[in-house]
Parts: structure tokens; sequence; C-alpha cells
DNA sequence: CACTAATAATTAGTGCACTAACTATTGAAG
DNA sequence: CTTCAATAGTTAGTGCACTAATTATTAGTG
């Protein structure tokens, strides 16, 4: 029953404290962030799954529906009723490909566009909140990025 | 091209890039330590957050629900309907508290405790899964409290 | 004691995320 | 050309997470 270390029993039993658990801390903090934006991103009238659906068309606007999901790692039946409510909300339009009728064309509406700009505050309003300097964002966030490429790694 | 330098606009937008957001590598890696997590605790019979009230009940036995809701910094509302599925997989109960009938003792059953032995590999499998060692695990869970103290931080 | 505050848990409603199943188009092969 | 597989999106169903509203009990105050 060990684990690779002299002291078997306990040692295994301390690491189902919960406190010491990455994955509780991980979710704890992804959720207290999200939750740090939402009443930034209220301003703008966005969730903060649209925020990134919107962040993703600002960079090019007609894409389909795959193209997002994967930009977001996601899948494209999460995209779906999501991009529905950016179309009602009158942010985007879903046209079919002239070409290929099967793809679906997703774009910013001239509503859409203009949002961008009352977005670009959103960074550095988020920075200030949680006390973090530009160097202490960019290395979270390559550490973020080293554990995605833990799970995707090996053999998954 | 930071911002900390002499060129104001482009700096603001090289913020909005989606690859550049925090928030988005972060949501990215909890779904995807979730979702490494996921076949592991299948075998256990239990959802990622179905496990982590698990690992709070197996520390003390008898909580309320709200007790629980705050070690795992969440809503009663979300933890309510989450312990009456675990109720009906029979690993807890749900009896009022004597001398209390509004709280609820929230208490493991027999087959409940017994899970804790199979729970017992799942951080060490994980770890080997992620490739991480010990040491990396604890500096990622520092760097993870460290966030979710910035944003319960100066006035939130 | 009656009235009110506060506390404990649940329910309703919205939205996100996943898997599995389904429709519809497109492309490839015989 | 027709059949069959691959691709693109959507829908259905389950579960998580939040806010707001509701019910029930307990505690405090006049």
């Amino acid at each position: 029953m060990s684990a690779s270390q002299s002291e078997g029993t306990q040692a295994v039993d301390d690491d189902l404290l919960l406190e010491r658990q990455l994955c509780f801390a991980l979710t704890v903090a992804s959720r207290s962030v999200v939750g740090a934006y939402k009443p930034v991103l209220e301003r703008l009238g966005l969730t903060h799954p649209q925020y990134l659906v919107m962040l993703c068309l600002w960079e090019s606007s007609p894409r389909s529906v795959r193209d997002i999901s994967e930009a977001l790692a996601q899948e494209p039946a999460t995209i779906s009723p999501l991009l529905r409510r950016l179309e009602t909300a009158g942010l985007i339009t879903r046209r079919r490909v002239e070409g290929n009728e099967r793809a679906l064309a997703v774009a910013l509406t001239p509503a859409g566009a203009a949002l961008r700009q009352q977005a670009t505050s959103v960074p550095g309003t988020m920075m200030a909140k949680l006390g973090l300097t530009r160097e202490q964002v960019e290395a979270l966030h390559r550490t973020m990025m080293d554990l995605i490429a833990a799970t995707a790694g090996p053999q998954a």
C-alpha cells in the first residue's frame, strides 16, 4: 500500500486531506477568479465563457463553430447554445457558409465589434483588482499552460 | 511590446489576445485536470465535486451542510442536490440534528467510509498521470492558494 | 409571550460543460 | 452514380455552480 515512501500508510492518508489536493485548490482558484471577473463583465453584458468567445472573434471574425471550440478547448455542444445567446444579444450572426452548407460562419455584428472598445479596460482592471503585476500574471499563465500540457501529455 | 513601455494602444490591444488571458489558461487548466481525474474517479463511482465532498467527510463525519459548503468554498444550494445524489448512492445519510431541527447531520454510511480505502490510491495515481513530483504539486498548490487569497483580498 | 432577526437548508431558474445520439451535408470508393 | 464514411452542428440528458426566493426552525427583544 505504499507510495514510493518509507512510511506507507501515513503518507498516503495525508494525501487524502482536502487542503492538500491540487485539484481542490485549482477548482477553487478557477471559480474565484471567474467570480472576480463577474462584476466587471456584467458591465459588458457578458458571462465569462461568453467573454472568451468574444475575445476569439475579436481576433478573427468569420469563424466556424469547430474553429472556436478548438481555440477555447471546449466541445462544440458547449459552444452551440452559447452562440445562440450571443446572437440573441445582437453581438454575432450565424449564417451558413456558401459553398459548404454544413459549416456555420459566426461573425461579429457592428455592436459586437464595438464592444471590443469597452473590453480593452478589462485586463487592466482585473490585474489591479487581483493586485498582480504583469510579470506575476505572465508567470501564472506559464504555470497553467505547463499544467495543461501535463494533462494532454504522455498518454493522457 | 509590453505596456510598461512607451506604446500605449498596442499594449492594451495585445492584452485582449485570448492566449494571454490568465482567466482562459486557468479555466482550461481546471477543466483539463478535472477531466484527467474523471476516469480514475469513475472507478469509485464519483464525480469530481462528489469526491471533494467525500474527502471532506472522511476527515470528519457528521457535518452540517453549511460546514461542508464552507470547507469547499461553495454555496449550500450547490451542495444540497449533490448530497442528495450521494445519499441515493448509499454513501451518506442525512438526518436532522437532535436539539437543532433546522441543521442537517450529514454522515458517512459504512459503504461511504469503506470507499476511503479505494480512494487512497487516487492522489498517487494522479501525480503519476500528470507526471508531477510531490514537490511540483506542492508548489502548484501554493500558487493556487496565493491566487485564491488575491481574489478574496483587498476589497474583493 | 409575541414579533422580529437570524440561521439552515431547499427549491426555482439560468447558464456552463460533458457524453451520446441525431440530422444534414460533403467527400471518397467501388 | 450510389453507397458509405467522415465532417459540421444541434439536441437531449445529467450534473455542477450561482443568485434569488422560500420554508422552517431558533434566538433575541420589547
